[in-house]
DNA sequence: GTCAACAGTAGAGTATAGTCTATGGTAGAC
DNA sequence: GTCTACCATAGACTATACTCTACTGTTGAC
């Protein structure tokens, strides 16, 4: 698929996807035989896309989600660094609960009190 | 206090207070018998900014925040108004709870897939 | 009385994460 | 063949949240 469908199935602007190429979350690949210079994308750039999404909305940065993504999908570590990558993030996920809950807890307290 | 001090009990720096008291996130009080233009900032400016740090780091914007400070100690809401204002933070939290969760969930089949 | 450490204001600079503009080259319907 | 919608690159612009610099005045120890 060309950047403007990868853009509708992953609800980003193609501006952000062509931010997010120059951080290579995506790649898309030329057609040789043609004469555009047009990327194509595949379903795993639409995944990828997704998870960026998601690790976004949780609050990771671009920086920390180039390492997920390269955990999750890359070649550059091993399967037990990846592993450990991953648990990392698990860890700053636990993190960050807490103390979404604790602010919750506050503000219930704080509710109650007014 | 001076806000050195200030800046000590909230581990925030210095420029950073500066920064937040053009927000109204604290207000010092000027001495008027005294020659200098100090200003003097006393329990309540070290919860604020408590409360600013906390906030912020469950992901609020400092817009957010300004709404919750004045929600928590600001009188230009009612109690009823400013429960809703509670409440709606408490729903954000929520969602953002279950973000996280996802999240985690993700990454630890990710892990196990491994 | 002078020097370091602190106070104040104003405004410039930085990092992150987009978002938009300018410019120019395809593709396909009519 | 031309019009609209799309593709590409490069770079300018924006918002948020600081962070720092420049400059000046104050305080208190020595």
């Amino acid at each position: 698929m060309l950047i403007n469908e990868l853009a509708k199935r992953t609800g980003l602007s193609v501006h952000t996807i062509r931010f997010y190429e120059r951080y290579g979350f995506v790649k898309g690949t030329r057609n040789e035989t043609a004469r555009n210079n047009y990327f194509h994308y595949d379903e795993e750039a639409v995944r990828r896309l997704e998870l960026v999404a998601d690790a976004k909305s949780v609050g990771f940065t671009l920086q920390e989600i180039a390492e997920l993504l390269d955990a999750w999908y890359g070649n550059t570590y091993t399967k037990s660094q990846k592993r450990q990558i991953m648990l990392g993030k698990i860890l700053v996920l636990d993190a960050r609960i807490k103390e979404l809950r604790d602010m919750k807890r506050q503000l219930q307290k704080c509710m109650e009190e007014l």
